[in-house]
DNA sequence: TCGCATTTATGACTCAAATCATAAAGGAAT
DNA sequence: ATTCCTTTATGATTTGAGTCATAAATGCGA
């Protein structure tokens, strides 16, 4: 996360997003810088049947879709917005200028990349090579201690829908179901009026 | 990579580890960075039932290993050699400093890490929502657009045995040998004694 | 308050990749 | 030349996640 006075010294301009539009699309050139002011934003994939994978999911004071923004290279998945979004965007070449002009800003866009990477790391070898359940827990352990989940009497809450856990852990609804609820009888989480706690 | 005539004014160390040799173990803390100057190396993940998954491959002039670096994270993956190499060591607090003074060196550092994210993005996809000869396929014209792979008459050499393949996109040897046979009765590739072009 | 879309849920069935078994070819070391 | 290990190869069988069908609960918007 950047601070805002300073993208706003490099041009910075606030969108707004409704629900479901579509912020850039897989193929396409990056054009801007984006970081979240409010709302929720999904990068995903569509295979050819029109299945959906969900690359991470983003909210306030995150950024999101820089990757191929350094590498002149197109999007490799799309950016969707889950909640209303305010969004602050930094022309391409101006947030170079600024990148090269603040150093400090590199090492903390280095961080984030690297906790990014850390994330893929995990979950490549989740997806390939353990079962359901372990794949649903290990997802679920890494989105409470990155996404501000909210810790109640009953633990964290979970909110995530069961779609997204499957989309987010290549995993079908019925799958990530049937794990969460053989999970809840193992002990290692809780269904409370259909609702994952842990 | 980092020219060898800055590495050496932070106190850069050379070592040669011998095929087979773990450089560093999954969960443990990173005190290096490294950075090759011969020789192969492959940083990989083992399952509960000894199941290989293999995070990605390393050559000549190539890092790894250093998003822990960048957040004082254990390491999710080890480090081991294919090749025997021979590896430039710069301790972390030494690498941080030459980081902090040389931020020309922060923007080399940023494109890696997103060129690597890049691959991760689209392996996730790949592996997570498509078929076998699908995810074969991608992943050998990845190799090819980022890895050294020779060209002749016959097209690219694929470097990889057919364990690397599955290892590398999670499927089991099996299925990567049926999955290449039948990519060549599509004309995708050539399988030239036992060898694989594209 | 009614209607409709989304989310959670469950059972039956299918199928593709994993598993298991076996073997031949190739390469490296002695 | 012989041995041993790795790699490629192929057929038969198993199995677990995907698919399909269906439905109830929930929540949102009109």
């Amino acid at each position: 996360m950047i601070a805002t006075e300073l993208l706003e010294k490099y041009g910075v301009i606030q969108k707004k997003f409704a629900k479901t539009t579509i912020i850039f699309e897989e193929g396409k050139l990056p054009k801007y810088y984006f970081q979240i002011l409010s709302g929720e934003v999904k990068m995903n994939n569509y295979n050819d049947d029109g299945r959906e994978f969900i690359q991470g999911i983003f909210y306030k004071d995150q950024s999101f879709g820089e990757p191929p923004l350094f590498l002149n290279q197109k999007y490799p998945a799309s950016a969707v917005v889950v909640e209303d979004a305010e969004i602050l965007c930094v022309p391409k070449e101006s947030f170079m200028k600024l990148l090269n002009e603040n150093p400090a800003i590199s090492i903390k866009i280095i961080e984030n990349l690297a906790q990014r990477l850390y994330y893929k790391s995990v979950m490549a070898a989740e997806i390939s090579t353990h079962e359901p359940e372990h794949r649903v827990l290990r997802l679920i352990d890494y989105a409470i201690a990155n996404f501000n989940f909210k810790k109640d009497a009953n633990g964290y809450l979970i909110n995530f829908t069961r779609q997204q856990i499957g989309d987010l852990s290549g995993l079908r609804v019925e799958t990530v179901i049937r794990a969460i609820k053989s999970l809840e009888k193992k002990g290692e989480l809780k269904i409370i009026n259909r609702k994952v706690y842990r």
